[in-house]
RNA sequence: GUGGGUAUAGCUCAGUUGGCAGAGCGCCUGGUUGUGGUCCAGGAGGUCGCGGGUUCAAUCCCCGUUACUCACCCCA
């Protein structure tokens, strides 16, 4: 077998048509985002080992590409190796996110930047996850994201934008769902869960419309959980009421709030739902999302025939502050774009300016050359192919490559108005 | 990290109770057609993923391994 030719697992190489559609969608996305008030950024690649392993990144920390020092020795190897800390090896990583580097930028450059500051991060992030439909080791997350603002203008513009841009790509049938940490954070406590058992608490909580009520409630039993401060029963009532979710969860049976429901959160977010009257705003209480960094609102994007999200956010007010000394409010909404880019239908209008003509082999090249520029003058998009044996088949891929229409060149051919167009593709 | 499936020509895939390796498409050549997407004939191209084992003989059976893929966990 000769050496292998395949990208590394998880990432991918693009072919001609790939490339167009994505840049075709990037360009909605960017054009959209920014005719919202966002200005693009760039951070580079890799980040220090320690800021990307200070806590901040939940579980994705886990999944990082470390990048080994320069001019290590094998006594360096055989240290770490002795003390179990293959980590002491990296002081790189390439980062898993865009909000971990977006802190450190605006910590770096604070001075520069509005007080309000709003950004676009559309750039790929690495995590070392095993592959599968949807998942990829690298891949393109198009962030924006709104520092400064502790109000909820902030969810306000993000999920407005967000909404925007996905209607922008002609993605129809999206709907966000939002939670409050607060919400969940507010339940725990008042079953007496301590803030230590509380992470574990709620990865059990997010499997609710997995593994049913029945479910939650064994696992959290098994933990510890529940049965110190709260009976299975009355577990198992408040579990039902919050797999149901919806926005009646504010008030119970006998028209009141439930107990163990965070009012001030909950308020908040019917404010924002009474914000976004365009939005299909769905308030689900066991959305938790697995970053640590969250301490407010999260949101989901969700698509009926997909089971996993197409992007996801939150209110991280503290991260900044472990950067820069002084907390400062935070709120960014991500969408995964390798999950949209495939869910979107070929650019029919670019394939129109597209065309291909065909000549024979032993064609003048300086008539070919003269024709397509002409061409090109006019605002075509134009490419040149020897006539080939079998016709049909480079046609097809003309085709295929996003190129609408093609002409043949005949051998007098010398004016572009002689020229006959015909339809490619179908 | 856990479990299932797959691996044969450039591509999509057949195949053999174990006996010289197959098709379609694409590619090349000759002809046919002649303002063109047709057809005919011929040709090139394969350590049957890799390493062991069983056997007179392994692409096929057994063990291991790697890669790809799907699902779980978690995520975008």
């Amino acid at each position: 077998m000769a050496t292998p030719v395949t990208p590394p697992r998880g990432m991918r190489d693009f072919l001609p048509a790939d490339k167009a559609a994505r840049e075709h969608a990037l360009g909605i996305i960017r054009q959209s985002f920014a005719s919202h008030g966002f200005d693009e950024i760039e951070t580079p690649v890799m980040e220090d080992s320690a800021r990307l392993h200070s806590g901040l990144g939940g579980d994705n920390e886990k999944l990082g590409f470390a990048v080994l020092k320069r001019g290590l020795s094998a006594a360096d190897v055989a240290s770490a190796a002795d003390t179990d800390n293959v980590l002491a090896l990296a002081d790189l990583g390439l980062r898993f996110d865009l909000t971990v580097p977006l802190a450190r930028f605006y910590a770096s450059h604070r001075a520069e930047l509005p007080t309000v500051f709003r950004a676009i991060q559309i750039a790929p992030v690495w995590r070392a996850e095993r592959p599968q439909k949807g998942r990829f080791r690298q891949f393109v997350q198009c962030d924006i994201d709104i520092i400064g603002e502790s109000g909820p203008l902030a969810e306000i513009e993000l999920i407005t934008a967000t909404s925007a841009t996905l209607d922008a790509l002609g993605l129809a049938g999206c709907s966000i769902r939002i939670n409050d940490r607060r919400i969940l954070t507010g339940l725990l406590a008042h079953w007496g869960v301590t803030a230590d058992a509380g992470e574990r608490a709620l990865i059990t909580l997010d499997k609710l419309d997995k593994i049913g009520v029945a479910g939650v409630v064994a696992e959290l039993e098994a933990l510890g959980i529940i049965g110190a401060g709260v009976t299975p029963d009355a577990a198992t009532e408040t579990l039902t009421a919050l797999g149901a979710g919806g926005w009646t969860l504010g008030t119970d049976a006998a028209g009141e709030a439930p107990a163990w429901l965070d009012a001030a959160a909950f308020a908040d977010l019917e404010a924002l739902r009474a914000a976004l009257p365009g939005v299909d705003l769905v308030f689900d209480p066991t959305l938790v999302r697995g970053m640590g960094y969250y301490t407010g609102t999260i949101f989901e994007i969700a698509h009926p025939d997909l089971g996993y999200s197409l992007g996801g956010g939150g209110r991280y007010d503290g991260m900044i502050g472990r950067f820069l000394g002084t907390d400062v409010p935070a709120c960014g909404f991500s969408i995964g774009f390798e999950r949209i880019v495939d869910l979107l239908g070929a650019d029919a209008a670019s394939a129109d300016r597209a065309v291909v003509l065909v000549h024979e082999k032993d064609a003048d090249p300086a008539r070919l050359v003269a024709l397509k520029t002409a061409l090109v003058e006019t605002g075509l998009r134009v490419r040149l192919e020897k006539r080939t044996k079998n016709l049909k088949a480079l046609l097809e891929r003309a085709g295929a490559a996003g190129y609408g229409r093609f002409a043949m060149v005949g051998d007098d051919t010398v004016d572009v108005g002689a020229l006959e167009f015909k339809a490619l593709g179908s």
